[in-house]
DNA sequence: AACCAGGTGGAGC
DNA sequence: GCTCCACATGGT
């Protein structure tokens, strides 16, 4: 069944053929693989983008992304069997893709999104991203992240890891204020004192996805759109579908939706897109702001 | 200068 | 269950 192998052979997938080196991820065919579309689709913010080269940051790990012909690129990276997982080169898109284009009135977003991956991202970093995210804007959520990293992250060959639980424990109200974590610093810093002293961390993966949901909105800072988050970045949970402000002005703009609770407007689309309510979600997320730059 | 940003917590009903 | 409102902060 693994269409993969492990370190330095030739890995077939049926969608995208990628091989890798000690240090190097190789993709020949990236049909289903955009690094900007990936990265600035609102899932992750420690990322950046220089000279055209994307890197991107998660726990530890650190990962240059190169394009050297239309459809190849190159991911330079500290680990690649953690980042083959990483940019969930183990899914077939392919088939999400098509089935989700079957929608008419998706059919234009996923043609526009197709290189956008759901990134396999490590929970605890996820649950402290999505805290910040909240009533907030992009821009600023990567630069509190940023300053959070630099202060109190372990320095690595290239750069600053995401700080440990043992080292989020240190981390003062005061300090997420000066990191521009305004009101969300009391939430910070007692979610993480919660998951310090509880198993959740290692429960949540265990849980069904309204089980997971019911323990995460008990945490503070974590109420029913960072929750669905949470469940979709960083617990794989697609039969979720996220409710921020963009979703709103799609709901009412595009699908003339006549809701206004969030519950209900989640419901709608779960019900409408089912197991792949998350890929949906994503998609007309990306499309949604496709003239907002965040580089 | 109001309004917005990948909303949540709390009070009051 | 619901509907209001306060809440840090930087950008437009």
């Amino acid at each position: 069944m693994p269409k993969f192998k492990i370190c330095g052979i030739l890995y077939v997938g049926e969608v995208m053929q990628i091989h890798t080196t000690q240090d190097t991820i190789y993709i020949d065919d990236a049909q289903y693989f955009d690094p900007e579309a990936t990265l600035t689709s609102g899932q992750v913010f420690r990322f950046d983008c220089v000279d055209n080269v994307w890197t991107i940051r998660v726990q530890a790990e650190f990962a240059q992304i190169y394009q050297i012909s239309p459809s190849k690129y190159k991911i330079l990276c500290s680990n690649p069997n953690f980042f083959v997982n990483y940019f969930d080169f183990f899914t077939k898109y392919d088939n999400i893709i098509n089935s989700l284009s079957k929608f008419d009135e998706l059919a234009d977003c996923m043609e526009y999104g197709k290189g956008v991956r759901m990134l396999r991202q490590p929970l605890l970093e996820v649950i402290i991203n999505f805290i910040i995210s909240a009533n907030n804007n992009i821009p600023r959520i990567r630069k509190s992240l940023d300053m959070i990293c630099s202060r109190f992250g372990s320095p690595t060959n290239f750069g600053y890891a995401f700080p440990t639980l043992d080292e989020l424990l240190n981390i003062s109200i005061m300090d997420f204020e000066e990191c521009g974590c305004g009101y969300r610093a009391k939430y910070l810093v007692d979610t993480i004192r919660i998951l310090a002293t509880t198993d959740l961390l290692t429960a949540l993966p265990n849980m069904s996805t309204a089980e997971a949901r019911r323990e995460l909105i008990a945490l503070p800072g974590i109420g029913p759109k960072v929750a669905d988050c949470i469940l979709l970045f960083g617990l794989y949970k697609f039969d979720v579908f996220p409710v921020d402000t963009w979703v709103q002005k799609i709901y009412t703009q595009d699908y003339h939706g006549t809701q206004k609770s969030r519950t209900k407007i989640a419901d709608f689309f779960v019900s409408k897109y089912g197991e792949l309510s998350g890929y949906a979600q994503q998609y007309l997320f990306y499309h949604k702001r496709k003239d907002i730059k965040l580089i």
